[in-house]
DNA sequence: CTCATTATGGACTGATCGATTCATAACACC
DNA sequence: GGTGTTATGAATCGATCAGTCCATAATGAG
């Protein structure tokens, strides 16, 4: 019935990702992202509305990926603390030897815009809950299994791993050593020692 | 000699901070620094250089006093535990009562220009590495006076509660909520128990 | 009082921003 | 093959950006 689009919108949808990640919102441009993404501005407006609605796909997929890999590293059939120091350890793995001090795409979305970006605050604090919700359910089922102490309280141990892991991620941003990373990881592990 | 400045260079400073650490950098741009300062732009350029120098200075000054109110607060003649928690629950209530989601400067420089900014990365590193440094030491000064177990590694406890610091004041700034913040200080504090 | 020096405010610069417009192209349907 | 519909690319929009320039004002030194 009418024009067929001649690109792949998936892939589209992963450069402009990528180059929110690493630029971040104001600091890129449309033209960025005609670059990396290879598509003429018509384009890119006719299948993503405009910038701001680009930016809230790309990070709806990141954190679909995100989310994707935190909830497959916590179903695994093994011991939580494994399964939480395994997490850690590819995190700290990815922020050694990324690309470069990109850091977490929802913890740099919540410090640079969702100050009066409702929409884009919104979507930040549904995806810590996301996580945070994750780990309650792993640490749940581990208190079930007798894995870590009946005492402990799950709800503030999955609180406390989101904050971390953003902690990480953050500082790791700054400074990518990989032993100081390994220092901090080894200390939030231990709250599961109790 | 010449004309004396006609304004209080401290303060104008104070008023640049106010605004980069709410907006961050690229979103602020001269007219709000001319606004919020009541200065014109050659004045602004005549005391500061330019926006990036402005911002750099506005980032040293946000240091200072952050660095400071820790310092003070790990030096109080308490327990070391004691001193943590109080520094940890003012946090907390800045985060909550505070004009609303400002995060952590340095923090918020580090996700949002770190990435190809070289001066602001070193300037966040060294901003971490004082953070570091203060909790190290408050940290060793109550090991040496036995309120800590002498089996405890002080440099990845400082580690853990530099980043840890870092992660609740990302997660506040999504959602400034009391219980969850107390949660995760309830958690942090406890790796000083052992 | 005069002059050299610096501060100030406002006009202005070229560049870049996100977004729109429009002519043209490529398809599905009849 | 004609027609309606959407996709595409290039040109272009007004707005805003950081930064500069210049005429004027305000001081201290001689």
């Amino acid at each position: 019935m009418a024009r067929p689009r001649e690109f792949d919108l998936d892939a589209a949808l992963e450069r402009a990702m990528q180059v929110f990640w690493a630029k971040g919102y104001e600091s890129t441009s449309l033209d960025d992202l005609c670059a990396a993404t290879g598509l003429g501005r018509s384009s890119l407006y006719g299948a993503f509305g405009d910038k701001h609605g680009l930016y809230l796909d790309a990070l709806a997929r990141y954190e679909e990926g995100s989310a994707a890999r935190l909830n497959e590293a916590l179903t695994r059939p093994v011991p939580v603390r494994e399964a939480i120091a395994g997490f850690i350890a590819r995190l700290i793995d990815d922020i050694v030897a990324g690309p470069g001090r990109r850091g977490c795409f929802i913890g740099n979305c919540a410090a640079e815009l969702a100050r009066d970006d409702r929409e884009a605050a919104a979507r930040v604090r549904r995806s810590l809950e996301r996580i945070e919700t994750a780990f309650r359910d792993a640490l749940g089922r581990a208190k079930a299994r007798g894995e870590i102490v009946r005492t402990a309280d799950v709800g503030a141990l999955a609180r406390f791993f989101t904050a971390g892991i953003q902690g990480l991620r953050l500082v790791g941003k700054a400074n990518p050593d990989r032993a100081a990373l390994d220092d901090i990881a080894g200390v939030m592990l231990r709250a599961l020692d109790r």
